[in-house]
DNA sequence: ACGAGGATGCTCT
DNA sequence: GAGCATCCTCGTC
């Protein structure tokens, strides 16, 4: 019995520190890849301006106004996948943005997506690339779905907070959270 | 290590 | 038509 769907039904920023440590896999293309959630981000609904949910529900967004636990994904200047874990209640927009993670299994494949062997997911849309999940999972679930979340909460974790990246509307909010290692 | 600039296409005004 | 929740390459230091 996962502690996922208590955390994730909660408020945002707790579940976006909550992500960090966590580990992030997908079975696609009959490849199995998983990551360690390293960076997120917390994107709150109609208070915060920042967010795709603050001025409502749109055809892009509709996945935020889902219930906590289901994967959001969007397209990023025209280009990358973004990927985000919905949270909170439906109908309420909140998702916590998975910023960056480090290779724990199949990194093989991970470097054969990127066409690259180094930077294969600090970031986003490397994030998402080096997973393989696009629009087509938008919508997923994150709980048991073929892009989920497994495995048991971080024993130890040392966190720090900061602004988010490459936003202009409430850039000042320490919304952005990445582990930091040693533990 | 760090910064500037371009690519690229969808979303909403 | 403006504005992106980004990434890559190539230039400097």
């Amino acid at each position: 019995m996962s502690d996922l769907p208590t955390l994730l039904s909660g408020d945002v920023v707790a579940a976006a520190r909550g992500l960090l440590g966590r580990r992030l896999r997908s079975e696609l293309d009959g490849v199995v890849c998983e990551v360690m959630l390293t960076e997120v981000e917390a994107y709150g609904g109609a208070e915060d301006p920042a967010s795709h949910g603050f001025a409502g529900r749109t055809a892009r967004n509709a996945s935020m106004f889902r219930a906590a636990g289901t994967l959001y994904v969007y397209r990023s200047y025209g280009i990358h996948w973004c990927l985000n874990a919905v949270t909170g209640v439906v109908g309420e927009p909140a998702a916590v943005l998975l910023r960056a993670g480090r290779p724990v299994r199949g990194e093989e494949h991970m470097r054969r997506r990127r066409g690259r062997a180094d930077h294969l997911c600090d970031g986003p849309g490397k994030l998402a690339q080096a997973l393989g999940v696009t629009g087509a999972q938008d919508g997923t679930s994150l709980l048991e779905g073929v892009v989920r979340l497994v495995g048991e909460p971080p024993v130890r974790r040392r966190i720090v907070a900061g602004p988010r990246v490459g936003i202009s509307r409430a850039a000042e909010r320490p919304w952005r959270f990445r582990l930091v290692e040693p533990l």
